[in-house]
DNA sequence: TTTATCCATGCGATTTGCGCAAGAGTTGGC
DNA sequence: GCCAACTCTTGCGCAAATCGCATGGATAAA
């Protein structure tokens, strides 16, 4: 047989009380449940822990060590369980998500700043990538989740939308088309196209964009950074079309954006889990703030501060 | 409700074996106890922390995190009850005596060091002093015990014999008494005395020998440190008696030593303890070391080795 | 399709835990 | 010197927890 927790609680407190009745009363136990499972204890260690008449109550050399020895464990057992239960209730631990760098840059800020507040012992982790390399961050666990598009299903994967992000046409200032208030791909399609990497989920949007208008002409010039895109814009070598969300991330350049129709085009940004695998606490309470912001099947508004609230 | 031991160990064997089956087996209890124990976790942690079907066991990351409490919560418990058992067994821990500096330097290091030998990891202090400040040591609790003459009882020591310790007689290599197998105190009262300083409690029993005798002259000379008392014997200002254990310490001076009669006069070294108070484990163990080497009752013999079996 | 394996659960027996109340021993006041 | 008050111990009975057995349901392997 072996001691309890019980039993290591009991002679803790009736040892620093120096009383049964004290100790008694302090856990809300009758005294006679005491004064058995510090009999128990002693019985178990054959060791007299308690020189005990009926006045005082005082320890021995072996209940010094024993009152030692107990307080290390019941304080272990007290400060684990509560550390454990603020990270199973989310206040602490990491959350760690992978998303792309539109997001993580123009969209995450505000909201892990708001989320730090709630939550200031949460360790936020940010991965950003292209979209191939954001699902297999959450697919090797390294993310517990991602916001990101998502081209094609899984079944290791689960997925829900979280937001539409409109493209919208993006034209040096003194280009011939920014008196309108509204283009279509057509018009876009008349002028040089600049396109971002090969690799990048807008331009699979793009491309079949330009595809469903009839129009097949290669870009004019391709970069993978959205600022170098946007310093080609201004630089006047054509034109593009990007999510509103990606805009902020031009740079200074001098570009204007209009609204781009005929069709509309969105990518959707999802919320992407393992299949079968519950979340990390934190990482839920991220979710339920990202979900909370009423962001859920919201579309991203022109300006930058949307989520400003 | 809280936590049990029980539940947690429970939880920890199916989490590193990742089956209930192989957990039970290990732990000999049944596999439904088993299932029980991680679902009542489960249901007080409001959590699952286990994804299981019926093939495999998996831990969420809910999961992952209790297992590291477990783990410390249960490692605690268990290595400070071996700490705690071995501690009880006298195995370790501290062993704290007072004793008189001729049982310090003649008697103890023989003992301490089989006693080592025996126990490792136990700490032995040892506090030399005269039998006043021995005796408080053991009255305030800074030793365990004490191994000392003992002038007056207390109702706040216990105390037993442990050793009788003869005085013998001491002088100059070249004193006429020196011829004389054996001398007795009236011989000495001839003689100019060098006696020990008058806290030490073998001044008391000088004194009460001369006065046996009739001879009541103050001493010639007092030095409370022995090494000083033998370096005036050889240098011839007198003579001197002294207990059979004390003589190893009269240093480099050539004095011869004789047996001592007319009356014979005995110190008696007591092991005293605290009245009412249960010895640290390690303590008991050294004094059963003590007493095992058949010192009890003996008498010191003339020669220094005698504790060298 | 059958078989084997694994976890969950109903059930009954046993053990454990608990409070009440009485007992035993000591202190302090009258 | 006796009694009242206080404190720990212990007998007893009840309630709850714990356990193992046997069974059921589900799935993977043969």
């Amino acid at each position: 047989m072996d001691t309890t927790l019980r039993q290591l609680t009991a002679y803790l407190a009736v040892a620093r009380e120096a009383s049964f009745t004290a100790a008694a009363a302090q856990l809300r136990v009758s005294q006679s449940t005491l004064s058995r499972a510090v009999a128990d204890l002693e019985r178990m260690l054959g060791v007299r822990l308690l020189e005990r008449d009926t006045r005082n109550v005082q320890l021995t050399a072996a209940g010094e060590e024993t009152l030692r020895v107990a307080e290390q464990i019941v304080d272990a057992h007290r400060s684990g369980m509560k550390e454990l239960r603020r990270y199973l209730s989310g206040e602490s631990g990491v959350m760690a998500m992978a998303t792309l760098p539109s997001v993580a840059a123009v969209l995450l800020p505000r909201l892990v700043s708001a989320f730090r507040r709630q939550r200031p012992e949460v360790t936020v982790r940010i991965m950003d990538g292209l979209e191939r390399a954001v699902i297999g961050r959450v697919l090797s666990g390294d993310a517990d989740f991602a916001v990101t598009t998502i081209g094609a299903a899984s079944d290791r994967l689960d997925h829900r939308p979280l937001i539409r992000d409109r493209f919208r046409a993006v034209l040096p200032e003194s280009h011939p088309l920014a008196d309108r208030d509204e283009l279509t791909w057509e018009d876009l399609a008349t002028e040089p196209f600049l396109a971002v990497g090969p690799q990048s989920s807008v331009r699979r949007l793009t491309d079949a964009a330009f595809a469903q208008v009839g129009a097949t002409a290669a870009p004019a010039a391709e970069a993978s950074n959205v600022a170098t895109l946007g310093g080609l814009v201004a630089a006047g070598l054509g034109v593009s079309a990007l999510p509103a969300l990606v805009l902020p991330l031009l740079g200074p350049g001098r570009v204007v954006q209009r609204d781009l129709v005929g069709p509309v085009v969105e990518r959707r940004l999802d919320v992407v889990v393992r299949a079968r695998r519950t979340l990390p606490p934190a990482a839920a309470a991220f979710l339920e703030v990202l979900e909370e912001a009423r962001v859920d099947g919201r579309e991203v508004p022109p300006g930058a501060s949307w989520i400003a609230r």
